[in-house]
DNA sequence: GCCAACGTTGGC
DNA sequence: GCCAACGTTGGC
C-alpha cells in the first residue's frame, strides 16, 4: 500500500466535489505531466491512500483524504476534441494519458496549510516542498501520520 | 498580477 | 543531444 498527495484546484474539483460525487467516487483525470503520469500509470494501486491538497487558493492546504478504487486506465478526455484535456497525439491503442478513480474518505477536522507544512520539521522532506509543481507525488507513512495528527484526526 | 521554478518544444 | 525559447503552475 502506498500513499500519494494529489493536488487540485478546488474551483475545479475540491474535496467537497469528491464527497458529493456519486458514491463518493471521482475520476482523477486531466493529468498532463509525464512524471505524474508515470506514477499514476505504474505505481498507484487500488487500496492506496491519497491526501487531497488544494492549490491556487489564498491558503493552499491539505484538506482530507481519499482511497484509490480503480487503478490506471486511459483518460477518456484525451480523445474528446471538446475537452480542454484533448490531445490530438493520443491514439486509443496507444494512449498518452492515464487516470484513476478515487473515493472520498474524510475531510480533516482542520486543514494543514502549506505555510505550516514548511515550518514542521517532520515534514521537511516532503516532495511538495522540493517539487512544488508535481501534481501526483509520493508521501511516506511517517508523513501521513504526522499530517493526520496536525489535521486533528484522533486515530488511524 | 508578478515572478520563480520547471517542464516541453523545436531548431540546430 | 544540447539548449534557448516558450508555456504553465502555483505561491505570494
Amino acid at each position: 500500500m502506498s500513499i500519494w498527495l494529489l493536488k487540485t484546484e478546488p474551483a475545479e474539483c475540491g474535496i467537497e466535489d469528491i464527497r458529493n460525487a456519486e458514491g463518493g467516487v471521482m475520476r482523477w483525470d486531466g493529468i498532463r505531466n509525464f512524471q505524474a503520469r508515470n506514477m499514476l500509470r505504474d505505481r498507484v494501486a487500488v487500496g492506496d491512500l491519497c491526501l487531497i491538497y488544494h492549490s491556487g487558493v489564498r491558503e493552499p492546504a491539505i484538506v482530507g483524504s481519499a482511497d484509490v478504487v480503480r487503478a490506471a486506465y486511459a483518460d477518456p478526455a484525451q480523445f474528446d476534441p471538446a475537452s480542454e484535456y484533448y490531445d490530438e497525439r493520443s491514439r486509443p491503442e496507444d494512449p498518452r494519458w492515464f487516470c484513476v478513480d478515487i473515493r472520498f474518505r474524510e475531510r480533516f477536522p482542520h486543514p494543514l496549510p502549506l505555510a505550516e507544512i514548511k515550518r514542521t520539521a517532520a515534514l521537511a522532506a516532503m516532495v511538495l516542498l522540493r517539487q512544488g509543481r508535481l501534481s501526483v507525488q509520493p508521501v511516506s507513512e511517517a508523513e501521513w501520520r504526522s499530517i493526520r495528527g496536525l489535521c486533528g484526526v484522533r486515530r488511524g
